[in-house]
DNA sequence: AGCCAGGATCATC
DNA sequence: GATGATCATGGC
């Protein structure tokens, strides 16, 4: 094929590369994007179709190449839109930092996490599937059942060798029979709520246009939990990795309540309000402060 | 070996 | 509206 397309854009005030690439190469094997010497390789599907980029850091920008796709050069808009939601370029973090630095227990996440932004899930259903399969099972077990899942019902794009997976579409997911779900060790549950979902996307009883067309967060919670097997919890890990909400709490989330605990800020595990009148302060933060205390969970003593 | 995992639902009180 | 059982299996 033609030499491939490439942006270069801008590397924003505090941002961090390094940062987001640690974020997605933790110690887990996610199917959907692959990283090797510095640079993160990840199939997308868009409108406009299917491509392969690429993201690496080069000479004060970032930069992304367009591997694969068709008709790239009439696309570059909506790439650089995707590059930019997915590392959520457009944000400035100084106030979560000013926020931060006057926290005892957290201050210290400004320069050891810093440049860290809330790493993006764009597409809405891929979101909530997600959110579905990790519910009560360790990381590593669901990032295995997600495998299963993308390369039995997803496309994929094979570049050099490797094959970069996308993620399911409705279509094919809804035509997913319950036991084909439990063969790959979905509980009856997750099979039923992930195909239902699916179901649910097609006959348009959900969809990411009317959903970001809701003028709350809060009713966009209520349409999410009023799907089968979408409760607060993964409604709001939903809006928050997929619209980048900035107001989403994961209540209940074990990562999270581990976190705050390991931090001296909760004692108990049960207490909402305590947690509630926590994030107070960080109003219109709290998303990116979850994202943070996740992130402090993968590095002993800070 | 046994408890816990980036929860949600349903029954029951 | 609050609690308890249930889910399925891996990881440690």
């Amino acid at each position: 094929m033609n030499s491939p397309l490439i942006l270069d854009y801008p590397v924003p005030p505090l941002f961090s590369f390094k940062e987001c690439l640690w974020f997605l190469n933790r110690n887990y094997d996610d199917c959907m994007h692959r990283i090797s010497s510095g640079a993160i390789t990840k199939a997308i599907s868009l409108p406009e179709g299917d491509f392969l980029i690429r993201i690496a850091e080069h000479r004060q920008m970032i930069r992304m190449e367009i591997l694969d796709g068709a008709d790239i050069e009439n696309h570059r808009e909506v790439l650089e839109q995707y590059l930019k939601n997915w590392f959520d370029l457009d944000r400035d973090p100084r106030p979560l930092y000013e926020l931060l630095k006057k926290d005892p227990q957290l201050s210290y996440m400004v320069t050891a996490f810093q440049g860290l932004r809330l790493v993006s899930m764009p597409d809405l259903f891929e979101a909530l599937c997600w959110g579905i399969t990790g519910q009560q099972i360790n990381l590593s077990f669901a990032y295995k059942l997600k495998r299963r899942l993308v390369e039995k019902y997803g496309r994929s794009i094979e570049h050099e060798g490797n094959v970069y997976h996308l993620f399911p579409k409705p279509t094919a997911l809804a035509k997913a029979g319950i036991t084909d779900l439990m063969d790959m060790q979905f509980s009856q549950k997750k099979a039923e709520y992930l195909i239902g979902l699916s179901k649910a996307f097609l006959d348009g009883t959900i969809s990411e246009k009317t959903l970001k067309a809701l003028p709350s967060l809060k009713e966009r919670q209520q349409v999410l939990t009023a799907i089968r097997g979408i409760g607060l919890w993964t409604a709001n890990y939903a809006l928050m990795k997929s619209f980048r909400e900035n107001s989403c709490i994961p209540y209940g989330d074990v990562g999270l309540l581990n976190a705050l605990i390991a931090h001296g800020i909760m004692q108990q595990k049960t207490d909402r309000e305590q947690m509630d009148h926590f994030f107070e302060k960080y109003k219109g933060w709290e998303s990116y402060l979850v994202f943070y205390l996740w992130r402090s969970l993968s590095q002993p003593e800070q």
